[in-house]
DNA sequence: GGAGAGTACATGCACGTGCATTCAATGCAA
DNA sequence: TTGCATTGAATGCACGTGCATGTACTCTCC
């Protein structure tokens, strides 16, 4: 049993803490993010991140569309899931697949009026949600088993 | 435009820095840690906080098993995926799922010497990967396009 | 210019998940 | 005791995901 020095020992108590409230926090924000959203926007929690990389990406500069391997890596999703993704939001009609002209592998992915109204309907509601499962304390914990009946 | 006070909208800022940081960590972690103990050990990190938590509960007092109720709020699953995990670990051998004689609708989980044996073996790994990816700061962010090529 | 390596995205497939439902057992009331 | 609502867990089903692969295009070197 006197595998670790007590100082390691600690340590490690302490990253199991963090991690466990990681878990926690993660696990209550995305079921709740999911299931509003959802309900009332038909959004998921990736589809409403992804509208909102593809609003700043055409803040500032006049850039209306992105790359999605731009896209990719900010929204923590395979290259296979960004794609499916994307094609959901298309058929939705909250944004546009276009021919890149620089390069005709890419596609530049734009978000159309339609995504952007929609976009702007939810974010306070995402907002909302945020605060209170992160501000807030009162993590309801995932699973139908607690936070799903 | 002007649809918050500049308090409100840095609160939200904040708010906001705060979830993407959560959901890289979230994101390096998970993945790394289904990765690592995936192909060394035949465990997804669920399957792993499971076998944790009936090591714990099996600790101090000498209750053998955990029912399945009190399994679930622990790890941000629900009911009917965590019955299925089960259901993996124990056609793995690694617990074992017998009729609860108090209540006879419930199931006590066991942890087969086998499971024990897994979890030990796993432990260091999954300790290093969280170091790795909580309290080091190299995230390499997660999809395959980044972390899994 | 042509051949082969590399890149960007789409797709077949297997798998884990949640929801809705089902089945069995319990608790309570009449 | 019978009857009914409730609870614990298993299962049918749809869906989103990642991996492996396929397809189209670009780049480099000859």
């Amino acid at each position: 049993m006197a595998e670790l020095d007590p100082l390691e020992a600690s340590a490690e108590a302490g990253l199991i803490a963090e991690w466990r409230e990681l878990l926690a926090r993660h696990a209550s924000a995305v079921c709740a993010l999911d299931r509003e959203l959802g309900e009332k926007y038909g959004l998921g929690m990736s589809e409403f991140e992804v509208l909102e990389r593809l609003v700043e990406g055409c803040r500032g500069d006049g850039r209306p569309a992105l790359r999605s391997s731009e896209l990719a890596p900010t929204v923590h999703l395979s290259q296979s899931a960004l794609s499916r993704l994307i094609a959901r939001l298309e058929k939705g009609g909250l944004v546009t697949r276009a021919m890149c002209e620089s390069d005709r592998r890419g596609i530049m992915i734009a978000l159309t009026p339609a995504g952007r109204e929609r976009y702007d309907q939810a974010r306070p509601l995402h907002r909302e949600v945020l605060g209170q499962t992160l501000g807030g304390r009162f993590a309801p914990l995932c699973g139908e088993s607690s936070a799903h009946g």
